[in-house]
DNA sequence: AAGTGGTCTAGACCACGTT
DNA sequence: ACGTGGTCTAGACCACTTT
């Protein structure tokens, strides 16, 4: 019809209902739609962006599961919150791409690193024999130089050998992974809990003992559904905080430092 | 076609992908599809559950998006996990309506209640003018008689005068405001962070200063987008954790109890 | 009563994984 | 080469909100 191919089916590699989604994303950004604005109705966008009204529909389907626009039966639809810069869907992969996407800089080393049995807990976790062995890396990450959390780490046997091999400083263990290996995280289960800064970490993160620590289990998994690696992540409380948002299907979860009040 | 009114639109109040995904979750939990097995072909389901597939496609979405089915592009869909008993996606709405789906026994209490001046903060948070009165009620929950939490809330005016008139060991606030009054909870902003135990939550919770609390920040909307409260929860972490689950586009998101590891 | 969004139909093409 | 899922079309009916 007037595309890159040809008329149906995905023309680029980017879906038509997901660049429409970024357009009216960045309409409303630039203010040419502003908080509390009507929609224009589904048909007049199906006319206007020369689609079916089923595309457009599976592009507002993402601003409203991700609370960016209102969804009810019959009611216009209505432009709830300026959507933040990146597209939060995406954010909840890996630390350092969070906060390189924040403009923030991410840095991190291993301090520890060995081959280990999995055990019950971790096998059934990431699903492995508990008898098999598992890569376990204790890493420390900063944010702009400063530390600001403890990472424990295991990788099944498949992703440990090439996670061994990397430099111990790499600031992105997710994106080498993702980019060299073609190995993607896809999403994940976390739990969240708190615990308080034992002697260990508190050498690690350079800070007292008894300071909170907001503690996050973590599970990653690809596409496919198969666990990648499961991780027990500790963060100061008050430097660093996790954010997630749930409306009628999706939630966006990513990553706030001290003193951002972006989400709320 | 062979429906409860005739043919199109949405029959019953339920909408049929919804039911045929609900199915599909009872064949995973009644051992007729176990984890790992194939899923019979979109086009199959569609003959067999006499729909089309767009309708299918539809409910396998949802299953794809809560981590119960794989989903890639021209793979044969797998079984990914058992669904958790109640629908996790709807879960997120109140603490009272979780325990009462796990069979654990939820109450608490109103320990202060009082109308205030909103105030910055808290009028950004609900989107009220900051001059504006707020009700701020401070509660203390428990689990099977236990106490767990302390809750500090915030509602807006119109709420506030319908809350204000609830018991005080009103088992949910939240399912009177949906039952009674047609004040939904569709969605809400989180964020988590950590603590430690002072003395008033010391007290109120009579547990040792010292201990570690998850901190939960909390705006709850409408399915209009209309904030309807804000919230500060801190959770004796060893006891009570939040769980999340991100995929592509779903996020479930629920309470843990002690000893739970039904998640991960 | 009119308009809008939510649901559904019955097809089609294409990208991708599998054979 | 084939099957499958992901995307898209061009319609329709119904529930709900708004006027």
């Amino acid at each position: 019809m007037g595309n890159g191919t040809d008329g149906r089916g995905a023309s680029a590699s980017v879906a038509r209902y997901e660049r429409i989604a970024d357009q009216v994303r960045n309409e409303i950004r630039n203010g040419e739609l502003k908080v509390g604005d009507f929609l224009a109705s589904e048909a007049s966008l199906a006319k206007s962006f020369e689609v079916s009204p089923g595309t457009v529909r599976e592009a507002l389907r993402l601003l409203v599961s991700d609370g960016t626009l209102s969804g009810r039966r019959g009611a216009r639809k209505t432009v709830l919150r300026i959507p933040r810069p990146a597209s939060t869907q995406e954010e909840f992969r890996s630390f350092a791409q969070w906060a390189t996407a924040h403009g923030r800089q991410p840095g991190g080393r291993v301090v520890e690193q060995q081959w280990q049995i999995a055990g019950e807990e971790t096998g059934s976790a990431i699903k492995v024999d508990p008898r098999s062995r598992v890569l376990r890396v204790l890493r420390v990450r900063s944010l702009d130089g400063e530390r600001v959390m403890v990472e424990r780490t295991s990788y099944p046997e498949r992703l440990g050998i090439l996670v061994e091999s990397m430099p111990p400083d790499l600031e992105s263990v997710t994106r080498e992974l993702a980019d060299v290996h073609d190995i993607v995280f896809a999403g994940a289960d976390h739990v969240f809990s708190a615990t308080v800064c034992g002697q260990q970490d508190a050498a690690l993160l350079g800070v007292a003992r008894g300071r909170p620590l907001l503690r996050h289990l973590r599970v990653s998994r690809s596409a496919a559904g198969e666990p990648l690696e499961v991780s027990e992540d500790r963060y100061l409380a008050n430097i660093l905080s996790v954010a997630v948002s749930n409306g009628r299907n999706v939630n966006a979860i990513g990553w706030l430092s001290a003193g951002e009040s972006g989400w709320l």
